[in-house]
Order: C-alpha cells, then sequence, then structure tokens
RNA sequence: GCCCCGGUAGCUCAGCUGGAUAGAGCAACGGACUUCUAAUCCGUCGGUCGGAGGUUCGAAUCCUCCCCGGGGUGCCA
C-alpha cells in the first residue's frame, strides 16, 4: 500500500480524534477510546464519535463542553469535510461526513486480492470440532447444525489467516456401537443379511432395535422395583428380562473381543464405520461443507489413549476417588468429572479429555471450539475444567490453549416443537436436503425456463444450499429456530437467495456493459467519486466489510456476517433502483464509478458467502 | 432444589457489546415493470423490548428479585 492511499477511515478517525482528545484534555490520564462508529442518523453524518460523554465524567465537565473542546482541536483535513461546534447534537454526538474522495479512495485501497483483510503476523492454529456423527445412525437436523456452523466457523478463522484443523468425533466405540456389530454378527450367520450391500438405513433399523432392545431391560427392571417384586409383574417379564440380559451380555462380550482385535468383530466393525461415513461424507458434500475422511478423528482412536490417562491422573492425585468412581473435582465447579466409572469402565468426559490433550499437545492448538448442541453445556465446562487442571490444554511453551464452546439450539418444527417426521422420528438431513432441491427446481424452471436443463439443476442445488445454510447461519447461534422450507425458499426478503440475486443481477450488469462495447477493465480501475447519496450509503457498507468478518470470526458469531451481507445486498438493491449505470444519459465517470462499485459489492458478497461456505450462482 | 440458556411488532428474527426517534422480512393494504433481471424497489399499518426495582447524562443492552418457556443436573453418549 502506498503512503498516499487513505487507510480504511474509521481508523484515520480514531487517530485523529485520539489526537484531538490529548489536546483538548492534556491532564487527562489513562486509555483513550474516541468511540468512532457509522453514523446511526445518516443524514447527519457517516460516522459519529460518542467519545465526549464518557470523557466529561472522567475530567468533570459538561458532556458538550467537551465535545466543543474536541471539535476545536480536531483535524480531519483529507479526510472529511470541517467540524464545527454545528457538528454536535444532543449530549455531545460528533458528526463526521466523508469528503467523497476519501470515500473512493478508501475504496480503491480496499479493492485488492484481500478486500481490506491481510492475513495476520502471528496466525494461530485453531481445532474445529463439528460434524460429530454416529455409527450406524443417519445425520439428522442436530448433525445440520453442527456441520453447518462448524464450517463457518472453520472458514471464518481461515478468512482471517488462522490454521485450521477440522476434527469430527465420531462416536464409533463403545457398547452401542459392539451391540450393533453382535446383532449384525448373528444376521449374517442366519444368513439373513449381506453385509456387502447393506444400507445405512438397514444399519439404522438394527441400531434402534439394539437399542430399544436395552432400554426394555431397563424399563422392565425399573417397572419391577416400583411394583416391589410382584409376583404377576415379574412373571410377564421375565422372559423379556431374560432375552435383554442374554443381548446386553453378548454385546458386552463383543465388546471385549472388539476391544482386544478379535478379526471377525474388527472386520465387521469397519463395514459398519465404511457404511456410515460413506453415507454421511456424502451429505456433508451435499451440503458443500469442507468436512471430509481427513477430518474425522472417532473416538475409537483414542481408546489406547485412556488407560494412560486415567493412570497418570491418577498417579498425579489430580483424580480422587468418589464412592468407587474416580472423579476430578475443579474449583467452581459443583459438579465433579466422572472420568471411570466404578466398574472400571470410561465416559465420554474421559474421551474428552483425552481429544484435548492431543488437539492442545500434538495438534498444537492455541484454540479448541467445539461446535456442539447447547444442553452439552456443562459436560463441556466439567470436562474444560478437568483438562486444564491436568495441564491437558497447556502447550509445550507453557502457554494454555483457550477451550471453547460455541453452543448451538434446536432446529424446531413450525409447531414450535424440536423437528420430527410426521411419526415421531428424526428428520433424515438428506432428506430435508433433497426436499429442499425439489422445491428450488421447481422454482427456477418456472422463472429461467430458457437456461439450458443442466443449469438449471446446478443454480437450483446452489439455491437451495444456499437457503438452508442461510437460514441455519442467520439467527443467533444459541438460540432455538423454526425451520421453514416456505420462508428459506421465499426468494423474498432475508434470505439466502436474496443475497444470491444480487451478485446474479452485478454478474448480469457486467455482462451487459461489455455487449454495450464498455471497456470494463478500464471502469475498473477508474478513480471514484461518490455524488449520489446511494453511491455513499453503498460504499460506506462495503468498507464495513474487514471490520465485520473480524467480529463475526473472533467471536464466533457468523449471524453476524450473514446480516451484514444482506445489509449489503439490500443496500445495493436500493442503490441499483437510484442510480443508473448502463442507462442513456448516465455519464461516463459515473458509469464508470458505478460499475467498479457494483462489482466491489459483488466480490464482498461473494467473498463472504464463501467465507460462510455458501454457494453462489453466476446467474438465476 | 440447584445451575445454564432463552422471552423484542400478529408470525419469523435483527439490534454492531451502554448512545440520538427500537429495526428488517413475512402477513395486510396502496404504489412502481415496452425496465441495467420485479427472486426487486417505494409507501401505509403494526411495540408498556416478559414484569418490578436499581446503576447514570443516557438501558432492549449492566445489577438484583420475580414470572413464563426450554435444557442440564455423578457412573448412557
Amino acid at each position: 500500500m502506498t503512503t498516499d492511499t487513505i487507510q480504511d477511515p474509521k481508523s484515520v478517525l480514531e487517530t485523529r480524534f485520539v489526537d484531538a482528545i490529548r489536546a483538548a484534555l492534556p491532564d487527562l490520564e489513562g486509555e483513550v477510546d474516541p468511540l468512532i462508529g457509522p453514523s446511526r442518523q445518516p443524514e447527519l453524518g457517516d460516522f459519529q464519535s460518542n467519545a465526549a460523554m464518557p470523557l466529561a465524567k472522567r475530567v468533570g465537565m459538561k458532556p458538550r463542553d467537551v465535545a466543543c473542546a474536541i471539535v476545536e482541536k480536531l483535524d480531519v483535513t483529507g479526510i472529511a469535510n470541517p467540524v464545527s461546534d454545528e457538528s454536535i447534537a444532543g449530549p455531545g454526538f460528533i458528526n463526521i461526513s466523508l469528503l467523497p474522495e476519501a470515500i473512493g479512495s478508501a475504496l480503491s485501497a480496499m479493492d485488492d486480492e484481500d478486500l481490506g483483510l491481510p492475513a495476520p503476523a502471528d496466525p494461530e492454529t485453531i481445532v474445529v470440532d463439528l460434524c460429530g456423527v454416529n455409527l450406524a445412525k443417519q445425520m439428522h437436523v442436530g448433525h445440520l447444525r453442527s456441520s453447518v456452523i462448524g464450517d463457518a466457523i472453520a472458514r471464518l478463522k481461515e478468512r482471517l489467516g488462522h490454521t485450521v484443523i477440522r476434527q469430527s468425533h465420531v462416536g464409533d466405540w463403545g457398547l452401542p456401537i459392539a451391540m450393533v456389530v453382535q446383532r449384525l454378527i448373528e444376521l449374517e450367520d442366519e444368513g439373513s443379511i449381506d453385509t456387502k450391500t447393506i444400507s445405512l438405513d438397514e444399519l439404522n433399523t438394527i441400531y434402534r432395535a439394539a437399542q430399544a432392545q436395552c432400554k426394555a431391560e431397563k424399563k422392565a427392571l425399573d417397572l419391577i422395583e416400583r411394583v416391589g417384586g410382584h409376583a404377576k409383574a415379574e412373571a410377564e417379564l421375565e422372559a423379556r428380562i431374560e432375552d435383554a440380559q442374554r443381548a446386553f451380555k453378548l454385546a458386552q462380550e463383543r465388546l471385549v473381543k472388539l476391544q482386544s482385535g478379535d478379526e471377525r468383530s474388527v472386520s465387521m466393525w469397519n463395514r459398519v464405520y465404511e457404511i456410515t461415513m460413506g453415507a454421511c461424507l456424502a451429505t456433508c458434500a451435499a451440503l458443500m461443507t469442507n468436512i471430509t475422511d481427513e477430518h474425522s478423528a472417532g473416538e475409537s482412536t483414542y481408546r489406547e489413549e485412556l488407560g494412560p490417562l486415567i493412570s497418570d491422573l491418577e498417579s498425579r492425585g489430580v483424580a480422587e476417588i468418589d464412592d468407587g468412581a474416580l472423579v476430578v473435582k475443579v474449583d467452581g465447579i459443583k459438579e465433579p468429572t466422572l472420568v471411570r466409572k466404578r466398574n472400571g469402565g470410561y465416559l465420554y468426559a474421559t474421551t474428552d479429555m483425552a481429544a484435548i490433550k492431543r488437539r492442545v499437545q500434538e495438534l498444537g492448538a492455541d484454540q479448541v471450539i467445539y461446535c456442539v448442541d447447547a444442553r452439552q453445556a456443562l459436560h463441556f465446562k466439567q470436562v474444560f475444567g478437568a483438562a486444564t487442571k491436568a495441564g491437558y490444554a497447556t502447550k509445550p511453551d507453557g502457554t494454555v490453549a483457550h477451550l471453547e464452546h460455541a453452543a448451538f439450539g434446536n432446529v424446531l418444527g413450525e409447531d414450535n416443537k424440536p423437528l420430527k417426521t410426521r411419526s415421531g422420528e428424526n428428520v433424515k438431513l438428506q432428506d430435508l436436503l433433497d426436499e429442499a432441491v425439489v422445491r428450488a427446481k421447481q422454482e427456477v424452471d418456472s422463472r429461467s425456463a430458457d437456461f439450458p436443463e443442466e443449469e438449471r439443476a446446478t443454480i437450483a442445488n446452489n439455491i437451495a444450499i444456499a437457503a438452508i445454510k442461510y437460514a441455519d447461519l442467520s439467527t443467533e447461534r444459541v438460540k432455538d429456530y423454526v425451520f421453514s422450507f416456505d420462508r428459506m425458499l421465499a426468494f423474498e426478503g432475508d434470505t439466502g437467495p436474496y443475497v444470491l440475486y444480487a451478485i446474479a443481477r452485478i454478474n448480469n450488469l457486467v455482462r451487459k456493459a461489455r455487449d454495450n462495447g464498455v471497456d470494463v477493465e478500464s471502469a475498473l480501475s477508474s478513480e471514484m467519486t461518490l455524488d449520489d447519496p446511494a453511491e455513499r450509503a453503498l460504499a460506506l457498507l462495503v468498507l464495513r466489510y474487514p471490520t465485520m468478518v473480524r467480529a463475526a470470526g473472533e467471536n464466533d458469531e457468523p449471524n453476524r456476517l450473514c446480516g451484514y451481507l444482506y445489509d449489503l445486498a439490500s443496500m445495493f438493491a436500493k442503490f441499483y433502483e437510484k442510480c443508473p449505470i448502463l442507462k442513456d444519459g448516465v455519464d461516463e465517470g459515473s458509469r464508470d464509478t458505478r460499475l467498479r462499485l457494483a462489482v466491489l459489492t459483488k466480490r464482498v458478497l461473494e467473498d463472504g458467502c464463501a467465507t460462510l461456505g455458501i454457494p453462489t450462482v453466476e446467474r438465476m
């Protein structure tokens, strides 16, 4: 960047204001925040400083007098219109109107490869835990959020220049999996299934049957306990219990075989793994998330590490025996973290501690972000506390990694209850995607009948995925949200398709300009002079992009960037209505400025979508 | 019982971490298409920001208590 290009107006104003405040209040000690932000009232200016009010308290003056003193010392040469007492409003807001050429040169400065977001000098290594499917189970809407939000957070961190390692903590180990493996082996021996061709749906059915069997036992035992050994109840349930207990015992034995590397058990487990991951990773691909096999880090991969980890906790006195179980007690957390059951078995907290150890000490994470359901809040609080206490979150250089649970809420149906099918089952994620694509295709077919069939299919697919992801990303993460095809695909208002439409319009504009013989390349490097209010408003919003990406990325809040992209698309639509570009009577200067502004807007929209993992379309 | 998270327009949601008159979309009503793509734009209607106190120049935002909804709470994951 050359010295004569003007930086981001906000940071320039911040420097100027700090200088003015120092000059106006020479006795002031401590930090000074000029509190510069976009104007709340665009008719009064482009930016405002709210610094006078808090400063007034510190120096014991009236806010307005402080504002006057600041204005007197403020030098905005080269960036904004001169300020005076007229610029002060209300209790002491100072309004600033930028010079058109200052906006123009700031835009030119931003119009480079990285769109005003250069790579940081000290990038971090960040592990993002996402997706987290379970063997023998389909992906459902819960995985939608973990995958879509997790991938968006990962992309945001990548966009900020950090090194991201995605980790899918696949539920691929433990008794439930052993039950499926056991059942499959039985069914194979009976000759009633062919494991070479079995589908994930069939596996899922077997999984549920195995689970139900386990639950039947527990329910029966509970019932007997309640009726106090009633002879009739016992007789009625005896057979079922016996059956369930036998299955349970066989599953436990199967788990031991699996753990000891028994050939048939392991090969069946491998088959279950292949089938599940094949289907789930295909869905991840359909969702256009960057989640592949290389990101899978199943619970099974930690199994050899759990024993040594427990020994370590015990020998160093980090964990203690409590009522027969091994627990880690952490100051400030009432509930101790259980890491070993009375019967010697390990728990999910044990595996999660091993995961933290690996992620921090082997993968070198400065930060580990868990994109997991909000109901796990206490679990992660416990695990983070226990792992930190044990030193597993400490890197070899002695720094302690930041562990964070990026929690998300439920996906609800239109009845405001967790989304289920009519028969009360979890909605399969793939079914959800398929339906969205079908609906989008109908819309594209009717609106763009002249496009080739193959292109319409691609457009429909991208619009559907964009609609689903935008809907999932645009609300506050921790809140539940209501899933509605009609709303997200309505193509009206605050939706993914609306943002894509703005991009498509700009592409069309450029295409048309070329057709009209406009020298687009030279227009895109022309001097920009912004006169019209709609141009200025759009330009100022474009300039906020780097700040918005940082805010969204640093706080793990993709919804902020979503909101910005909608605002930008909306502002473009207003600009597009008010500022003709290729129409007759537009002088070349305005045309080139507007064309360049439109194309820069498009680049920001596309970059923002890419940063969130939202696909775009060339035309629609 | 204790802990966590929510409560903003009829509906679905924002609200830039304490700033000026609380904003969008949908729904309702009224306008703008031989058009640089109307999947758009403009206007009207719609609010005791769950309630009550408090903190201060200023509170949807911070602190306390209460009400409502959801979730969690030691040997499942």
